[in-house]
DNA sequence: GCAGATGTATACGATGGCGTATAACACCAG
DNA sequence: CTGGTGTTATACGCCATCGTATACATCTGC
């Protein structure tokens, strides 16, 4: 098991760097190895190619917002809004995941692959939050469309660059979260 | 005025087209040339570089986004909520316009040029939401955070990939729709 | 027709990226 | 100390892309 300079799990960590600031076409190999001080000539030793170290990242951000999100969630406790709330936070206020995920989300419009994985990680997301929102609210339709509402907020908020005049975005957005998540 | 091959407008046309299928890393000279069937050559007759052609590229998105929807709403005319779907509609299911938003919005994110356009065009269709809503709803705080919710609702709803079980995407947000734009 | 403008083809040098090959190096176990 | 394993440096061939230069084609106005 000697690992001594760079493993593949180091890789894998500057390749998520590198998509969170740049989108996948940013994950160049040759430029991971500069970042990291070295060249790539260890590279291929842990990967096939560069397309090896990209299904690699996906797998870490899949595992990483799924699995270990859900798990802190439930470790945390709390009443649903305060779930949904520590779900949202830990996901869309990470310096880590938050660009990781609009990365992939965009990525995902041109990859089928990606939206596959895409599509698994929502689809979690989504069932926790009707889960929660159906402790408060009776009516199935509903509890869809407010949890779909939820959901397109705390992703939209961060594609969108309109100003609200006095307030802040964070009051706008507090406001919001009152009429979704509350009777 | 000769235009007898390929003019200013037409690689501005093909470039858009490449951003909205593969982002601004598509935009590629030769590329477009080449979807053209021909070289590169007189690109540079046009463009300074390939700088000049995104900009070019941003110019037409803005206006096509916030002047000619904003006028053909206008002209349309209808309540408040026909208003506000079909501006949402020129936007959010034009196969024109629809993948470049999107595309811009991603790319605003690493871009602080492309960021401040992006502000421009959605406070303008912000300003659209909040006289809208503003016809229906007293209060000033709800009506600024039901027109985030409904700004949100259009852009998130094509970066999410969660099923709805039994429902279509569409019976849904028809059903959030219903609950922003009601009393 | 002819001259000028505009678009085109082709060739060039430079850069950067991928994946491979090879040799040197470090470390660990025996 | 020695051999094996895994990381690194370097060099290579290949391809795509940018921006430039130059000559050719085509269309327009005169």
């Amino acid at each position: 098991m000697g690992a001594t300079r760079t493993t593949r799990d180091q890789w894998v960590e500057a390749g998520l760097r590198a998509l969170a600031a740049g989108g996948p076409d940013a994950v160049r190999v040759e430029a991971l190895a500069k970042e990291r001080g070295v060249t790539k000539g260890g590279f291929y030793g842990s990967f096939a190619d560069r397309e090896a170290l990209l299904e690699a990242m996906l797998d870490t951000w899949e595992r990483e917002s799924t699995d270990e999100v859900l798990e802190e969630v439930e470790r945390a406790g709390g009443d649903a809004r305060a779930r949904i709330t520590r779900a949202g936070l830990l996901t869309f206020s990470s310096d880590r995941l938050r660009p990781i995920d609009l990365a992939v989300r965009d990525w995902a419009r041109r990859d089928a692959g990606v939206a596959e994985r895409l599509r698994r990680v929502d689809n979690r997301r989504m069932g926790l939050l009707r889960e929660l929102i159906g402790t408060f609210c009776e009516d199935e339709d509903e509890v869809e469309a407010r949890s779909l509402l939820a959901f397109c907020m705390a992703i939209g908020a961060h594609f969108l660059a309109a100003d609200h005049g006095d307030r802040t975005r964070s009051q706008v957005l507090t406001r919001a979260a009152d009429l979704l998540f509350e009777r």
